[in-house]
DNA sequence: CAGAATCCTACAAGATACTG
DNA sequence: CAGTATCTTGTAGGATTCTG
């Protein structure tokens, strides 16, 4: 799935252009979410969410975080890296918004 | 393939998911270019890079300009509408800079 | 709660060959 | 030159069911 040959940029791309990533990103921005309400931001099913967090772990765009807890924990956050990405994020929001009008 | 669902942004990123097209993107930032130079920028298939460049044309990023000539001459342009991806691209390319070092 | 396992269908994308 | 036609293989991603 690490297409290691590919420009920083594409990798990031790639990943960007599946289902929920953006959306994801945008989300971590206001801070650490758990799985379920990822899930519910995107609408993804489990699996599917599953697959883009470990992509978006192994970019080193976002960390997980795992509490020993009943019931299980676990959170998501951005990394130093993902942080790095809003400018960008905002730059595409802008963007959006401008193409609605 | 134009999933008129979502929203302008994931539309734009799935697009841009896509091999080669920030590439053929950036490439325009500097005027008009014609199919077989982005081919050679891009290193993609006649096929493939048909497929992107209607797709962008679609979302109309770009325009498509055929000359009456013999050879024949196509060339490509970034629309108004792709222009105002441009403080986008700019900041993927400043990440992807970043990302590097 | 946070995922893993399994199954399925549609489409991405590359290779190659051909043409107005 | 700028594509189109045809074929093949891999993967996306949704549905559903199950578990530490």
């Amino acid at each position: 799935m690490l297409k290691s040959a590919e420009r920083p940029v594409e990798q990031l791309l790639e990943l960007m252009g599946h289902k929920g990533v953006f959306t994801i990103l945008r989300s971590l921005q206001n801070g650490p979410l758990r799985f379920g309400v990822l899930q519910q931001l995107t609408n993804l099913p489990p699996r599917t969410l599953s697959l883009r967090l470990k992509e978006l772990e192994e970019l080193r765009l976002i960390s997980r975080t795992e509490y020993n807890e009943v019931p299980p924990r676990v959170d998501y956050a951005l990394t130093e890296r993902g942080r790095g990405l809003e400018p960008a994020l905002e730059a595409l929001a802008a963007w959006e918004e401008k193409s609605l009008r």
